[in-house]
DNA sequence: ATATTAAAAGAGTTAAAGGTCTTTTATTAT
DNA sequence: ATAATAAAAGACCTTTAACTCTTTTAATAT
């Protein structure tokens, strides 16, 4: 469904989210730790978060990563159009490229309901949703 | 959400059961043509299905593949579970190994109604399903 | 000013998916 | 029997995603 970059992507963008509330940057490394995720990794996807300005970054001592006001409303699809293009909002799930309503494939409409499932979903949560909840440990971030 | 081979083995194994109505084996090279995909790559595709007796082939001279009629019934989920394996059925959208309703991911609820709806689709869709659509060329199975 | 901290930049590596090519084996029509 | 046909088998190549490593740049605390 998403590339590993994507799924990390997210992950990162939620604790970023998460920590942004106590107005604090939070380092790749603590970032890294808190997805169990590889670091070099994460600092590539950030960096390219940060070049499309979906975060905000800062070097030196006591730098890392924050998300401003208006970025806590990052909506995951937001995030997965940046990482992944947009491929998942429109292409078939077979693989056609002229697959439309005039000449679907076989999965056509059936697909359509669910490709418009996902797009809600993605576009109706924003990375600042589940502050509270990943604070209480209701909802988690890594395995283990 | 498929790779690439699985979404050429299900495109594949409608074109096989709509010819398997008219009694005939097909050849991979008119089945490559009929999906506008590489030769041997569908070959290798095929031979997999195969031996996994989801199709029945036949070498030499009117050789080729044909669905049984027991085969005719088989799913798309048979399909996808065949050459990509269950993942698609079980797994978190953000990757987490032990995403479960006791420790969720905060897409979890969400992202099981979707899976649900995919596996609804999948698992009730039948290769022969759309012969005859096929045949009056009301859906299609390549490009252009 | 300098040392330290931490992200940016970019080259390099690895593994897996996607795809190709050649040889072998089985079948059938003559 | 033999030639022709077509899938099976398996080695090989290519591309992309996933991931790592090293060096550079910027910021800040002392």
């Amino acid at each position: 469904m998403f590339s590993q970059s994507c799924k990390y992507a997210i992950r990162a963008m939620f604790l970023i989210a998460q920590r942004s509330n106590e107005g604090k940057f939070i380092g790749i490394k603590e970032i890294a730790e808190g997805l169990d995720a590889p670091q070099p990794f994460i600092a590539k996807i950030l960096q390219d978060l940060s070049k499309k300005t979906m975060v905000i970054s800062a070097k030196g001592p006591n730098g890392g990563f924050m998300l401003s006001e208006s970025q806590r409303h990052t909506t995951l699809l937001d995030i997965v159009v940046a990482v992944d293009g947009n491929k998942i909002i429109n292409s078939c799930c077979l693989g056609l490229r002229d697959c439309n309503e005039k000449s679907p494939c076989p999965v056509h409409d059936e697909y359509k309901l669910i490709r418009k499932k996902i797009n809600s979903m993605l576009s109706t949560t924003q990375v600042s949703d589940y502050n509270d909840e990943l604070s209480m440990s209701k909802l988690f971030l890594k395995d283990k």
